[in-house]
DNA sequence: TTTCAAATAATAGTATTACTATCATAAATA
DNA sequence: TATTTATGATAGTAATACTATTATTTGAAA
């Protein structure tokens, strides 16, 4: 029996349910690949329907704009991430060993999951590194959320600031220190390779550097 | 005699100096005003033009595009933050103090500078958390880096990483704490006025609790 | 005071983007 | 077999992000 991840998205992002389809199914495969290669801005409709072979009509009938299929997409990666926060924390009791195995889901390039066909979680890592906040910094943030469009992204910053309350019952900023992790995963990761002069990886480049600097700082911040 | 602040601009963010004559003051003193209650994806060399009435042309003489602008602006900000810094620790010796100094700084929404004319400093506070960090987040990052774009940017993170430094001269991540204390004073703020859930100052949404946070942050982590 | 260069204004035009609308056809389903 | 439903093909619009041209104004040097 093949076991296959399904990942619930909120109907509000989408038109027509990409999952129930081949076309949808084709549509985040193709989008993921070329916001992965040439970024947000320069992605669009016209090019994403070309390079599926459909038209930008059919693409239309599955996504309002581009910052919806964006948010999908982004919200899907916030969905799996927490699948394989609970897989992996799952009998873990020891509420440090939980958080540094959070510190390096976040810090760490997956491997693509070939549990879920049309998805390559490496490329949407990337994503996720250079486009993740482009999802909310917009000036229609707060209709959005409203919409609960960020739920999956909320609901792993509580998640985490669960653990983070586990560590140090007393510790005053679990939800701030939560997304402080999240984010910074992200974007030491981004300055590291683009702009390597804003965080002290710059020789190695290498992602363990950035583990050890969320650990020691996460660790010394919460300690009793 | 009037003391009026000039801020040195690196020339290749402008195709004609906006400082040196009226039509160009304008287009910066407009661009923030546009950028500030609409946002960047919202704001257009048209509109800009309108609100100045002059003509889109009239400002494509200035400015090579809207993201050459916004860095322009950025950059201005961050000159000036540099400045404040510069002044506002002067004479102290206390790493400790200068430090909290930095973090109040960065944290907190400034009045209007008086000294820069064309400049709403509080306004452009406010660009910086929600359109800030656009300025880097593209798929042309090195090629503006290599022109020295961000340089206000990484001399301050550099100023920073001094001062942690000076507080504990073992302390391995310098730069990478002072591009997280950077980022996370417009962050949190940011996640504070709209998805508070991020955060855990949703109830008083007082500044002076991100900076509560921040000096937690910052001062257990590089305690010896 | 003239003259000459530089800055600006006015206008037009192009390719691309972000959509909306319509109609025909193919596939699935009742 | 009839009929819904998804897709394909095509067209069209308003706005965006520019470039180009020419005329007019201004201000500084000769």
């Amino acid at each position: 029996m093949k076991l296959e991840l399904q990942i619930k998205m909120n109907p509000s992002l989408y038109l027509r349910d990409p999952e129930q389809s081949e076309l949808g199914k084709n549509i985040i495969k193709h989008s993921i690949q070329l916001i992965h290669d040439n970024g947000f801005e320069a992605f669009t409709f016209k090019k994403l329907a070309e390079s599926i072979g459909t038209t930008e009509a059919g693409v239309y009938r599955y996504f309002e704009n581009k910052h919806k299929l964006l948010i999908y997409i982004i919200s899907w990666y916030w969905g799996w991430i927490q699948f394989q926060l609970n897989y992996q924390t799952n009998n873990i009791k020891d509420p440090f060993i939980k958080l540094k195995r959070v510190i390096k889901l976040l810090s760490t390039n997956v491997e693509d999951d070939i549990t879920t066909g049309h998805v390559d979680e490496a490329q949407l890592h990337q994503i996720l590194i250079s486009e993740g906040s482009k999802a909310y910094l917009t000036n229609h943030v707060e209709e959005d959320n409203k919409q609960q469009l960020f739920k999956p992204y909320k609901d792993l910053c509580n998640a985490v600031g669960e653990i983070i309350l586990e560590c140090n019952p007393k510790y005053k900023y679990p939800h701030s220190l939560a997304s402080t992790i999240i984010e910074m995963a992200h974007l030491q990761n981004f300055f590291m390779n683009h702009l390597p002069s804003l965080t002290d990886f710059s020789k190695s480049k290498n992602e363990n550097d950035i583990i050890k600097y969320l650990e020691d700082l996460v660790f010394n911040t919460i300690r009793i």
